[in-house]
DNA sequence: ACATTTGCTCAACACCTGTTGAGCAATCGG
DNA sequence: CCGATTGCTCAACAGGTGTTGAGCAAATGT
């Protein structure tokens, strides 16, 4: 496991065409053989890198507030990696793909009502946006402020997003766990 | 400028690190080393072929419909190429963060009310996930949608989320073009 | 105690990369 | 009509890449 760790930090780091065998090893503190005696290829390694954990999206995903909390901390590294490749690693732009479509079919028939997939697409699709602009663009005002802020005002724009007719139930903030005090706390 | 086109072609559809000086070259129909003579590294190849025509961002940041309306329609060479190595390519990230932080600043002295500037960047990077996933991961609901359908959804969750306090008005949409007729063409 | 398998390192290969300098054809100045 | 400058190609280099196979040391089985 010490080895596909560090591939997840190396990938994550720098992507999968910067990341070098040699550089995997020596974080990991192995011979560069090694880590290929025991994946076979980089890509095969990459491949083992950015396999998410399974489970999660499926029971979660029609609690958007829950996906954002947890974009909105610090990105595990196998979704740093999955992510930090996505535009030039076709295996990843692949995972990451099937990981949000499966996501956005969730969401899609929770919320129900008309263009119920795209109003879904369109949320999840600005998670994805602000995942980027706070872990990897370091986006000036999206990656310095607090984690609960983000989620306070980004949770009002997807939930009106999601609802998008007025007269629409909103899943969305009626499903999640707190309240949320309307404090006028505009300092 | 043949030698620049061929760049951006190449830089937008495999990102900084996988684009060899040969595959520019062969794509100009040159010589690798006149590609070099021309531009002195391909660092610096790079750097111009990302260049994003000035003076767009400033007049139409506040309006917010006409920045999505150009990010559902084909991105022009320079931006898809930039937006291809932002997560690879530190010249690439830098670029980009500089052009989405003025447009969050213009679009949060536009809008005002507290957290101006927090939600203009949310808006912001959610155009930007919505770019990516569109034009880039290619996710199923989004990619195949048409322009005017994706700024439709979009748009309400846009300008809903710029609003975000009910009471606040809503400059998104109130000088949005077109008055969006609301059919409720629910196929 | 010995043979064998395992886990690992060392050294090297073949390939591809960015980059450079010599050379060639054409154009231009006088 | 000649010399010089320009625009371009050819060939090559030095360095880094993924990958491989030989070898070594420790553990294991009997």
């Amino acid at each position: 496991m010490r080895i596909l760790d560090a591939a997840r930090q190396e990938f994550g780091d720098r992507g999968f065409a910067a990341t070098t065998v040699r550089d995997i090893a020596r974080r990991a503190g192995v011979d560069p053989s090694l880590v290929l005696q025991h994946y076979g290829s980089k890509a095969a390694l990459f491949t083992a890198a950015i396999q998410l954990p399974a489970g999660e999206p499926s029971e979660a995903a029609e609690h958007l507030a829950e996906v954002l909390k947890v974009r909105a901390g610090p990105l595990p590294p196998e979704m740093r990696a999955l992510v930090r490749s996505m535009l030039t690693a076709p295996e990843a732009s692949d995972a990451l793909r099937g990981h949000l479509d499966e996501r956005i079919a969730n969401l899609a028939a929770a919320i129900g009502g008309p263009d119920a997939e795209l109003r879904a697409a369109v949320a999840v699709s600005s998670i994805l946006g602000l995942t980027v602009a706070r872990h990897f663009l370091r986006l000036r005002c999206v990656s310095s402020v607090s984690d609960d802020d983000l989620v306070r005002v980004a949770s009002r724009a997807l939930s009106a997003g999601l609802a998008a007719l007025p007269s629409q139930p909103n899943h969305f903030e009626a499903e999640s766990e707190a309240p949320q005090r309307d404090d006028g706390d505009a300092g």
